[in-house]
DNA sequence: AACGACCTCCGTAGATCTACGGCCTTGGCG
DNA sequence: CGCCAAGGCCGTAGATCTACGGAGGTCGTT
């Protein structure tokens, strides 16, 4: 039970119970849902782990959840199963952003083959988003004119410039600028432009 | 004649005459060949264009076709179609970095619409690369000295470290920094960081 | 030998950044 | 109301960077 997650969307009960029972034996802990609607509505905090889920679903299906995950930046891998599956729509799934694309009857050992690829993903997915997470709080904690003037100086404006573009002092500017760089952890500028780019407030 | 480019990849001389003329129809510039090793003996110098292959051919199959066009950093959009396709080849497809993947028989339309959706990413890096490439050219217009202290000032250094790390004054690093921002065309420390990102000689 | 490219060093003046302390306003709190 | 913390503002002083010019030495090429 404290193995790697899983949550397992199906709206079939029969299936949610035959792939549920066989997921636990190969010791995943493993959590259902009934619909990816309702699994959207924790999906928010739900602890890292893989998404196994149905292409057709009532509701939400399996390839709009690839796209809403995306779109709230939940990096989740998913495995996507399907009953009817032909090739546009694997080609979909796939395209969309899931990480496998498995036909039913599902093999077993096929599954778990395809979940643990995914698994190698969100450890690295982890690190980058306790990094990014650290990254924000940081920049939470700046107030709003220090975020303006943060976005400023990481475009390469110099203190002056931020001081006319503003009509305030330079050394106004400047005390802000301290402020950012000790909120920030930041000792460099060049610090602070990565900084920036990973937040996504510039563009590499 | 003067169309976009396409580059028409399968063994079987019949389809390459049938799809050929068709394509040729819609106003592409196709150019055929009878297999994918034929396609990378010229890969590496061809124009930017779309490629149109099968995924099952003797020697270099369709999917290793993209991997090798991959590893080869060429960018150029692949749209692979298959007769005997089923649910396991298409996500292979896909997921090796295909743009599109389509059944025989195919449908005209279906493939033009494919060809297009792929296009708009032949424009997109040959931008990117546009840019990438006139950065590494200014890049390479500098010295070796001047490449070693570039990369410590977008680490963060300040002139003062560098002079230390390198056992040199701080008037040569700094005019050294001069040369840089003047053969880099960078304007601040902030926009030469970024350049460097673009360069891969740091990371985000 | 003459030349150019490169690396090194230096000074000065002005712009820019950093560090430290002080003033003022706003908004919550006893 | 008085108090206080937080945010915004500003000044002085010292460190750092930029810009402009000048100069000597090495190395490979012509």
């Amino acid at each position: 039970m404290s193995g790697p997650r899983i949550y397992l969307i199906d709206d079939q009960a029969s299936i949610r119970h035959a792939l549920g029972e066989m997921l636990s034996v190969f010791g995943f802990d493993v959590q259902t849902f009934e619909s990816a609607d309702r699994f959207l509505e924790i999906a928010d905090t739900a602890a890292p782990g893989c998404i196994v889920a149905d292409v057709k679903m009532p509701g939400t299906d399996g390839i709009e959840l690839v796209g809403e995950l995306a779109r709230r930046k939940l990096s989740l891998p998913v495995v996507l199963i399907s009953g009817h599956a032909d090739v546009p729509m694997a080609v979909a799934a796939i395209k969309s952003g899931a990480d496998d694309f498995i036909e039913k009857p599902v093999d077993d050992v096929e599954l778990v083959a395809a979940i643990n690829r995914a698994q190698a993903r969100i450890f690295a997915d982890e690190d980058r988003r306790r990094a990014q997470e650290g990254l924000s709080q940081r920049l939470e904690r700046l107030t709003a004119r220090e975020v303006e003037i943060f976005d400023l100086v990481v475009q390469g404006y110099t203190s002056h410039a931020i001081s006319e573009k503003l009509a305030i002092s330079i050394r106004t500017v400047e005390s802000h600028r301290a402020q950012i760089m000790e909120k920030m952890q930041a000792e460099s500028v060049a610090v602070l432009v990565r900084q920036a780019i990973r937040l996504g407030r510039i563009s590499p």
